[in-house]
RNA sequence: GCGGGGGUGGCCGAGCGGUCGAAGGCGUCGGACUUAAGAUCCGAUGGGCGUAGGCCCUGCGCGGGUUCGACUCCCGCCCCCCGCACCA
């Protein structure tokens, strides 16, 4: 098989049947992908995504459509910067995924520079993608970053562009901060165990000492101030004492290097041990309360300020904490506070269905906190408790005016509240430490030189809402729905990164940040249309260089004299025209394949992008669909379950391949799944296919009979069907009823004939299901159209069948299932007549005066009839004992009444014309007759005759 | 929690008010073919009963409801997957 694939990659490429150019004399069809990012190989995930968009170019290209399917690759972004770091530092497991791709010793250096990555794994990405058949113009193919100046230059023009519609704007954004190297920590710069883990900002209740000095405490339940007992402060951490935005603070030291980072004045004036504050007294700020600073050894100076406030009713580490220190002799001791410590009493906040007044008391309880030292079984309790508040609590009596709401209602009111009255602050913190891969403890920046992509913006959302109504989702609505909510709730977006920790492009008026990868993919669909001219500028004169917005603003918009243009860029006129005539003739994107995470980021993007750039001219159709399952399992590299396309490609071939994704599922977001035995299956069954059509192409009879009839309506309702589920990209369906169905139908024509088929009826077929298979499966339809057919065009371009809506035949179609429904059922007479070795199988027709009377019944049952003496009214007055039975049953379950399709003649005829092929089916004589003297006769119904066996 | 999508037979998956004991595929079982195995073809495949094409029970996450009738509609609950942002 794969030398058979190859073969007609072969013959594709050198006919050029998918390098698609501008052509107004026929309709057009462009059809997109994401560009996948070339870190790494692509796996079946990846091109379960892909195989729609290929699927649905070559169907279109059947169907007579000039169709644009390029591709390119996306190295934007912080992956592969890092991973080139992580090898230049030798890092072990970085060399050995190079090592499993293959990549010898030698080699494995190289991909110390970035560029190698891009390099390797784009070459690899597009080798793939051709070995498994992709019918994409590969004249058009790039790759991002400044590392390709034209692309560069698209993007710098498309920011410009924004920036002018004030859509770009300056702000401040919270990071991941090293403050060692000074630059922002993403994942892929972290200890593995710290991946995901981002800034959260918490809330900094300020207590006051006597003198004024701050104790601040950092909380994510501001809103239990109200409750609090006491201050925790680690007793044997040494803390400083800071001039922060003027005031006198107390604080951990790393509470301290945030505040530094985070925008405020912090000048650190002295040092002070936490047990030198325990016993002393604060102001609680929102209550006026005066509560004593205790020591706690849970307290962690690493996260927040290093100081918090305890709320033993409603906080199990509090409780805890409390618990532990009244059984602590020697530290009340050591600190004199016994007494103190003896009258604290928890104060009940917040009312909880199903607990007591102290909730964080059932919880310790429940999970068996033993001490504060009991984490794991705090952790638990915590989150239990603050969802529980949080969603279903009621705020007591103290709160006054918020008392008798839920937390989740009026935390954000109350935070306002303790802000303006001077009680309260924000701090960004991540929720532990993180420590990036030198080993350095990170902490949270604000960073300022931050631009953003303003999503905020009302008439820019409103702009994006109005293209969505010329634009179809698939599915629909599901798919709409998730992007009309995005819309909603997105606000500005953070599209830059520091130049030191990425690759990109580079923002035009702020050559320290790149624009970050999301943020730069949302309108590159447009490059694609020039992109053989700028990825080959020097066939065509130009200077890339020299490039510059003005030339693109030809391009897209038409605005500027293409002479002068020209000019500068060093091409001649007719190339500028020539690209202008590229953009306009294939933008917009008709179909764009993603996956169902991209709805909330890259699709809604890319839907704001073109509403701002591109009025009108927005993608008109996107799909999104499921992840793929192996096996019905979750593919995963570390369970080892993950087959790459290249794999693919080796082990089963593109067809086979091709057909167990496309047979994965169909359009929905749900997962759908690969099955390998399906692929497995597949390299057997295509050769055999062709063998199957080798062997029959060009046979059979002259005679045309009902039964060809009933072939043709058969195939062209196949053909129908496969035809709608192609537009739908529904894969599935279209594999279901292209194969399996056609299998089903050719091989029951076949038998129902006695291997006479009509000659041209079945060569007809033959040729049809070939190309209607040809989407799927494209090199053995090539190879079945060349080497069986004889034919010297390619399916890849040739004529989709079209349907003949006359050749479906309703009628023929239930005639038939007539006969193979009496077969069924003498299968079953004769299975339970315990006639040994029958000699013959009778077939006693109805009365003739049945088949008006049941048809009259057929249709009052039809239309709701359900009372018997109505019923009766239609049968002749001297049968109406007869059938008393049948109806009185026939109202509870209408089914007992056959659908009458055609006349008693008719019926005989069908059975007659069939008898041949029954009685090869049977293995015993049959007789058709109208007349015989048989009680059974009795029994008959039309489309239901009495069967004997004797 | 918010937003999106789901839970159907041994498995995968259609169906989304009657025609459903539930398409199709896989698997399993029986038969044909074959020296044999494989492949292929035919049949069966929830349980039970049946010397005549039929009947009974049980059934599409759980519990209610609407309806003459629910896998399909409504309500409540349980469970699973995806996204929740600066990551591609």
């Amino acid at each position: 098989m794969q030398r058979i694939e190859e073969k007609w990659q072969k013959e594709w490429e050198r006919a050029r049947i998918f390098e698609a150019d501008a052509d107004p004399s026929r309709p057009k069809i462009f059809v997109t992908f994401p560009y996948p990012y070339v870190n790494g190989d692509g796996h079946l995930g990846h091109l379960y995504s892909q195989i729609h968009a290929e699927i649905y170019a070559r169907y279109k290209r059947m169907k007579g459509y000039n169709v644009l399917f390029p591709q390119g690759f996306h190295a934007t972004g912080q992956p592969i910067v890092a991973a080139a770091r992580r090898i230049r530092e030798g890092d072990p497991k970085y060399i050995r995924i190079l090592k499993q791709y293959g990549f010898s010793d030698e080699e494995i250096p190289e991909f110390g520079d970035p560029k190698k990555w891009i390099k390797t794994f784009s070459e690899r990405w597009k080798s793939a993608l051709h070995k498994m058949g992709f019918s994409i113009d590969w004249r058009r193919s790039f790759h991002t970053t400044e590392l390709n100046p034209p692309y560069d230059k698209f993007v710098r023009w498309q920011y410009n562009k924004l920036k002018e519609k004030g859509l770009v704007v300056k702000g401040s954004h919270p990071v991941v901060w090293c403050p060692v190297e000074e630059i922002p920590i993403g994942d892929h710069d972290r200890q593995d165990e710290f991946a995901g883990i981002g800034p959260e900002e918490v809330v900094v209740i300020k207590f006051r000492m006597d003198d004024g000095t701050v104790i601040p405490t950092g909380t994510y339940r501001p809103e239990t101030v109200y409750g609090v007992t006491n201050i925790w402060i680690h007793p044997d951490v040494e803390y400083v004492i800071a001039e922060v935005d003027g005031e006198r603070w107390i604080i951990s030291e790393w509470g301290a290097e945030h505040l530094k980072e985070q925008q405020h004045d912090v000048k650190i004036v002295g040092r002070v041990k936490g047990e030198e504050l325990v016993g002393k007294y604060v102001k609680n700020p929102v209550t006026g309360d005066s509560v004593p600073i205790l020591p706690a050894t849970f307290v962690d100076p690493d996260v927040a300020t290093g100081i918090v406030m305890s709320v033993p009713a409603h906080a199990p580490y509090d409780w805890i904490a409390l618990e532990d220190l009244k059984k602590d002799e020697e530290t009340l001791e050591k600190y004199g506070i016994k007494e103190i410590v003896q009258k604290i009493e928890p104060i009940s906040l917040i009312g909880v269905e199903g607990y007591s007044e102290f909730p964080a008391k059932d919880a310790v309880e429940k999970y068996g906190v033993k001490s504060q030292k009991d984490v794991e079984a705090l952790e638990k309790a915590t989150e239990e408790i603050y969802k529980k508040e949080f969603y279903t609590g009621k705020l007591k009596g103290l709160y006054g005016e918020f008392a008798g709401r839920t937390v989740q209602e009026v935390k954000d009111e109350m935070i306002e509240r303790f802000k303006d009255m001077g009680a309260a602050t924000t701090m960004w913190v991540t929720p532990v430490p993180i420590i990036d891969r030198a080993g350095h403890k990170c902490l949270v920046k604000i960073v300022e030189n931050q631009w953003f992509l303003k999503y905020s913006d009302e008439k820019w959302k409103e702009k994006a809402r109005e293209t969505l109504e010329t634009t179809r989702f698939d599915p629909e609505p599901d798919a709409r729905r998730a992007v009309e909510h995005t819309i909603e709730w997105l606000h500005d977006w953070a599209c830059t990164r520091d130049v030191r920790s990425s690759l990109g492009t580079k923002l035009p008026w702020d050559d320290s940040q790149y624009i970050e990868s999301l943020s730069d993919s949302t309108i590159y669909m447009a490059y694609y249309t020039i992109a053989h001219y700028l990825q080959n500028a020097e066939k065509y004169g130009i200077d890339v260089e020299k490039i510059d917005d003005a030339f693109f603003d030809y391009v897209f918009y038409g605005k500027g004299d293409a002479e002068d243009i020209a000019k500068k860029v060093g091409t001649t006129k007719d190339v500028m025209e020539a690209m202008r005539r590229e953009f306009e003739y294939w933008y917009p994107v008709d179909l764009r394949s993603t996956g169902k995470d991209l709805l909330q980021n890259h699709v809604t993007f890319s839907i704001f992008h073109h509403a701002a750039i591109f009025p009108n001219k927005h993608i008109r159709r996107w799909t999104a669909n499921g992840w793929v399952l192996l096996n019905g399992e979750k593919m995963s590299k570390s369970k080892g379950n993950s087959i790459t396309i290249i794999q693919a490609q080796e082990q089963w071939g593109a067809d086979a391949t091709r057909f167990a994704e496309a047979y994965a599922g169909n359009l929905t977001l749900e997962d759908a799944n690969f099955e390998t035995e399906i692929a497995e299956q597949m390299v057997e069954e295509l050769p055999r296919w062709k063998d199957f059509i080798a062997q029959w192409y060009g046979k059979g009879i002259d005679e045309y009979r009902d039964i060809d009839r009933w072939f043709e309506s058969r195939v062209n309702r196949i053909i129908k069907m496969v035809d709608e589920e192609y537009e739908a990209l529904n894969t599935r369906n279209i594999v279901n009823a292209a194969w399996f169905e056609f299998w089903r139908v050719v091989r029951y024509y076949l038998r129902r004939t006695m291997n006479g088929p009509n000659k041209e009826v079945f060569s007809n077929a033959l040729e049809d299901w070939v190309k209607i298979m040809a989407p799927v499966t494209p090199h053995i339809a090539e190879e079945i159209w060349h080497e069986v057919f004889g034919k010297d065009s390619f399916v890849s371009v040739e004529k989709f069948p079209k349907v003949d809506e006359s050749k479906i035949d309703e009628r023929m179609e239930k005639m038939e299932e007539f006969v193979q429904r009496t077969v069924d059922d003498i299968r079953e007479v004769m299975k339970l007549a315990k006639v040994e070795e029958p000699e013959r199988v009778v077939i006693m027709l109805a009365d003739q005066w049945k088949y008006d009377a049941f048809r009259k019944v057929r249709e009052m049952l039809e239309n709701g009839v359900r009372n018997v003496g109505q019923l009766m009214e239609a049968i002749p007055a001297e049968h109406r004992k007869d059938v008393a039975k049948l109806l009185s049953s026939a109202v509870k379950n209408p089914k007992r009444i056959p659908e009458v399709i055609g006349t008693r003649e008719e019926e005989k005829e069908a059975l007659e014309q069939a008898r041949e092929f029954m009685e090869a089916e049977l293995g015993v004589k049959i007789e058709i007759v109208e007349d015989y003297d048989h009680p059974k006769r009795k029994n008959a119904l039309p489309f239901k005759p009495a069967i004997l066996v004797e």
